[in-house]
DNA sequence: TTGAAAGCGCTAACAG
DNA sequence: CTGTTAGCGCTTTCAA
């Protein structure tokens, strides 16, 4: 690998205007320029970014998602992606896999090595810290999660107006005892999803019984216990409230091997349109997040405090919308 | 953020020698070893990867896939990943949508940055390149899919076999005119997959139609085009293989807008063996791949090259397995 | 066993 | 406009 020296030897110049031409500094004599610019191609010479990084700091950003299997997050990650390389920075992604140990262990990571910015979706509301980061002067975005610490920048969606609307479809179609099975209440998603049910039920005049809501984790068998606890139920709902993909994957699993019909037994919405939900039979009502745009949105926003805004921190919130089908009409 | 220096000041002691005990060489007095990691503790001092880097070459991989929102590659990337933590590395995941033009992207960024290495799902078998990395030293290793290079380690499953053993499943439940829908050829899974196909068809001693194969993106919107197509048929197939799990959600996606019933109408096995495809009517027949082994297994043979391994090139073989559900059933 | 010094490849002040 | 010089933070000779 040829260096900017043995560049600037060819080019019989000094290695600052190599320097100079690479950063494309207008104070350069375009017959230098041009000799200068032979020279690199020649040599296929390409600028260390190690080197580089080492003296004016990185250009990468790192993406910390929650759980990669969720299709959710793929699409988060898109959206980073491409405003990362329309930004001409490169984008490094990390998956905690719901695990705070991983999850410190990339933090840590990305403040050691003074990348350029974070975005964020924590996997815990009072536990994750990025303190460390923001001492480092490294800015962060939070996304589709919230943390305790304010003054991080935000993006996510209204998930409690969303729950909410997604129960009150199912209340509004007849369902009359409606389960609700969400993640771990130390996840402002699975908070948020939560109240948003009770908000419905209460703006129903209906109890809010304690035991028609399981709080379990945010993957597959999360939904699949949820589900089972709920059928286990002396008086079992007639409807089901789902907080994400990978619950309802699980929870209509269980439904199918215990043989309860949907939509006819028990009705089903649930967060996440993923791309399966249209193919089962019956087809899932789901919450369809804006997955790609949150990514995008949160880059932006990180683009921002990259080139200097230090306003005051901003909570940006992107519309969900219901995908009304067949799993929520009990005829 | 403390450099070596000030912790050499403050444990009186040279840049050198806080250098050897970060580094646990065995030649340092103890009484100085105590001295140094004290003054690193109450500094709390953490060296900078990237001045370490520019001496000693990166401590990081770069996995690059084809497709996120492939649950396939999730898998894999969680093999990989887990692997890197074991050898305390860290790693980058990058993503190209099976883009050629962002695959050269990330090859060259992993190249400039001079990584410790490459684990690579290749977009394409004759166009992807992998000469910048090995011209510069950094070991290579393909997972899922093959290039035309040779002399490149690879992990893999018995593609060819195994939707050979797919289609001979579906000939044996009494489907007689089975259609194909695979990906690009440009890709060795898409291709290999294709040609088991028509060894199951000839071992039967059956005509291989040439319009019973569709070929089209491995995404979710190809599935759809394929079944659309095979559908129109003057003499439509009652039975279709599917190459992999997005285009599988495609397919069964048109079979129901057109109401095709399967299996009765229309048998059907896919690759990969998503967590939906035993939630649908009927439970779907799948190719279950060994994914998060393929990404571990990759991530092995990377490490044995980094630690000096130059024996000749390995090319290692997972076995897949037939999930038998309902939807390849016919009565 | 320890320290001084050089250098990894690059950029930025400062002269000229 | 250009070159010289210093230095980013670390590791690694080489001497002592």
């Amino acid at each position: 690998m040829p260096t900017i020296k043995e560049v600037a030897e060819r080019a019989a110049v000094s290695p600052a205007t190599v320097s100079r031409v690479l950063n494309d500094r207008a104070t350069v004599d375009p017959s230098l320029v041009r000799r200068v610019r032979r020279a690199i191609d020649e040599l296929g010479y390409q600028p260390s970014r190690t080197a580089r990084a080492l003296r004016t700091g990185s250009r990468v950003w790192t993406l910390i998602i929650s759980d990669i299997r969720n299709v959710f997050f793929g699409e988060v990650a898109r959206g980073v992606e491409d405003a990362a390389q329309d930004a001409n920075l490169a984008l490094v992604l990390c998956n905690t896999d719901e695990d705070l140990g991983k999850e410190r262990a990339y933090l840590e990571l990305a403040a050691v090595e003074r990348v350029a910015g974070v975005i964020l979706s924590p996997a815990s509301w009072a536990e994750t810290s990025v303190d460390r980061l923001r001492a480092a002067g490294i800015p962060v975005v939070l996304v589709d999660r919230e943390i305790m610490a304010d003054g991080v920048d935000t993006v996510t969606i209204d998930n409690r107006a969303s729950a909410r609307a997604a129960t009150q479809h199912l209340l509004a179609r007849g369902y009359q005892r409606i389960g609700c099975i969400s993640g771990p209440p130390t996840v402002t998603t699975a908070r948020d999803r939560r109240d948003g049910y009770r908000d419905a039920l209460q703006d129903a005049s209906l109890r809010v019984d304690a035991e028609l809501i399981r709080e379990e984790g945010f993957k597959m068998d999360g939904g699949e216990r949820g589900a089972a606890a709920l059928l286990e139920l002396a008086e079992p709902p007639d409807a089901l409230f789902v907080a994400n993909g990978p619950q309802c994957a699980g929870a209509l699993r269980v439904l199918r091997e215990r043989g309860v019909q949907v939509p006819t037994s028990m009705g089903l919405i649930s967060f996440d349109d993923e791309p399966w939900t249209s193919l089962t039979t019956p087809a899932i009502s789901t919450v369809a997040q804006p997955a790609y745009a949150l990514g995008r949105e949160a880059a932006a926003l990180l683009h921002q405090r990259m080139s200097g805004d230090d306003g005051p921190p901003r909570r940006v919130l992107l519309n969900a919308t219901l995908q009304i089908r067949s799993s929520s009409s009990p005829e």
